[in-house]
DNA sequence: ATGGCTGGTAGAACCAGA
């Protein structure tokens, strides 16, 4: 018997500023779960009410003040398995679940890593490669099968970023962070599902700057957000789309979001 | 013109995002 479990993945930029265009989302796309980033809020007034009255009774969160902070809500039961301190700083960037078929679902904002991609003029470009290589760590000894997904803060390929050119030296899309995101996809053969469904060079973006006049018409856009899979379930993954159109709602976050539909 | 904006928290001529 075969179960179909739709998953989603969003940076907020703030859950409370942005209540009214999550609503119109789990109304609009139905997913079963959604993993959520920068929460910016801590747990005690985490907004659970729209959550639950749409029927996501089941909320892992792990908020803190301020920056920062996830959550996944979820309408079918999840049990929380883990969250990891990546950074070393106590910063909640990540919390884990799994669920009833014993899949597991990650869910992590990696540190966007300051202006200047350099450990020693910028000590936050250092955290963010010391972050992807306890990932490194963690997903080399990993034998169980999981979905990782969230604000990994990357943009590895080419045809991910509006200009591979111009953004070679901007955090995000540094040769050495491309190289390290690539060691990290290798420790656990991770399937990039953005591109099994939307393969290179064809243009992919998750992010669009809110300093841009337009930002559809200008279009600069970075694929920072992903959703990758276990090597053996990667197959079970039968559909994949950025929802575009959220960017363009009103009051929007400057990411949108991902869905993947798996049949296990 | 890749920072032109945005949010949180404080009460900033702030900090952070990416």
């Amino acid at each position: 018997m075969s179960q179909t479990i739709k998953i989603a993945s969003w940076n907020i930029n703030s859950i409370r500023a942005r209540l009214d265009i999550v609503e119109r989302f789990l109304q609009e796309e139905s997913p079963d779960i959604l993993c959520l980033q920068e929460t910016k809020v801590v747990d005690q007034i985490f907004p659970e009410g729209m959550f639950r009255q749409l029927g996501y009774n089941h909320l892992i969160l792990h908020g803190q003040l301020m920056h920062h902070g996830v959550a996944i809500v979820s309408r079918i039961p999840i049990r929380e398995d883990d969250r990891f301190d990546w950074q070393d700083n106590g910063e909640a960037r990540h919390v884990g679940v799994q669920m009833e078929n014993g899949v597991r679902l990650e869910n992590v904002y990696i540190p966007a890593g300051g202006d200047i991609p350099d450990r020693n003029e910028n000590p936050k470009f250092g955290q963010k490669l010391d972050f992807l290589e306890r990932m490194i760590a963690w997903s080399d000894q990993l034998d169980t099968p999981t979905i990782l997904v969230g604000d990994f803060n990357i943009a590895p390929l080419e045809s991910d970023v509006w200009s591979h050119k111009q953004l070679l030296n901007t955090v995000s899309h540094t040769p050495l962070e491309c190289e390290t995101l690539a060691r990290l996809q290798n420790a656990h053969n991770w399937v990039d599902l953005g591109r099994k469904f939307v393969p290179a060079p064809e243009r992919l973006y998750t992010w669009w700057s809110y300093r841009a006049r337009d930002w559809a018409e200008s279009d600069r856009g970075r694929r920072l957000d992903h959703m990758w899979a276990s090597p053996d379930i990667a197959n079970a993954a039968v559909a994949h789309r950025v929802v575009e159109s959220c960017r363009g709602w009103n009051k929007p976050s400057d990411h949108a979001p991902l869905i993947t539909e798996f049949q296990f």
